[in-house]
DNA sequence: GCCAACGTTGGC
DNA sequence: GCCAACGTTGGC
């Protein structure tokens, strides 16, 4: 972490697309964001910065760091203009998975969008907050 | 440009 | 399965 790097969480139903799929695929396009909010995150992704993968209604938890390949294009599976992907590959697993019940109960990540915005689907994390969520996962890169 | 109706996300 | 939060749509 020397760089001058974006941090982010993405979500994923793990049902629909899993930390453990995007391992198995080796990297994907992130698809189907249909929120301006979330675009404009995904549009000011640029190729290196890391993402939080974040389970959603099962898990609720952070389970990986990915990293982002490829910045914006058009998203292929609409002919809509408005919808964008990148590309992400994974980087590492969390050690210890951090829960949302952590992120919630710690305060030093009360402002975490997951907390204050809790449907955003592509979110920023600050650098201070990324570091936590690392050291609460017993994680380092 | 307001706002009511509607749809979706996602925690519980 | 429920429902609160909130984003989007469309009538006016």
């Amino acid at each position: 972490m020397t760089r001058n790097l974006s941090f982010w969480l993405m979500k994923s139903e793990p049902y629909k697309y899993s930390w453990d799929d995007l391992k198995r695929d080796g990297s994907t396009y992130w698809d189907g964001v249909r929120n301006y909010g979330a675009r404009n995150n995904l549009k000011a992704m640029k190729k290196e910065d890391l993402s939080f993968y974040y389970h959603s209604n099962e898990g609720k938890e952070i389970v990986g760091i990915s990293k982002v390949i490829k910045e914006f294009y058009q998203d292929p599976t609409t002919d809509d203009d408005r919808w964008v992907v990148v590309e992400i590959e994974p980087i590492k697993d969390m050690k210890t998975p951090v829960s949302l019940a952590m992120v919630k109960a710690d305060a030093a990540l009360s402002g975490m969008a997951l907390v204050t915005q809790a449907r955003l689907s592509v979110q920023p994390v600050t650098r201070s907050e990324f570091k936590r969520v690392l050291s609460m996962g017993n994680t380092s890169l």
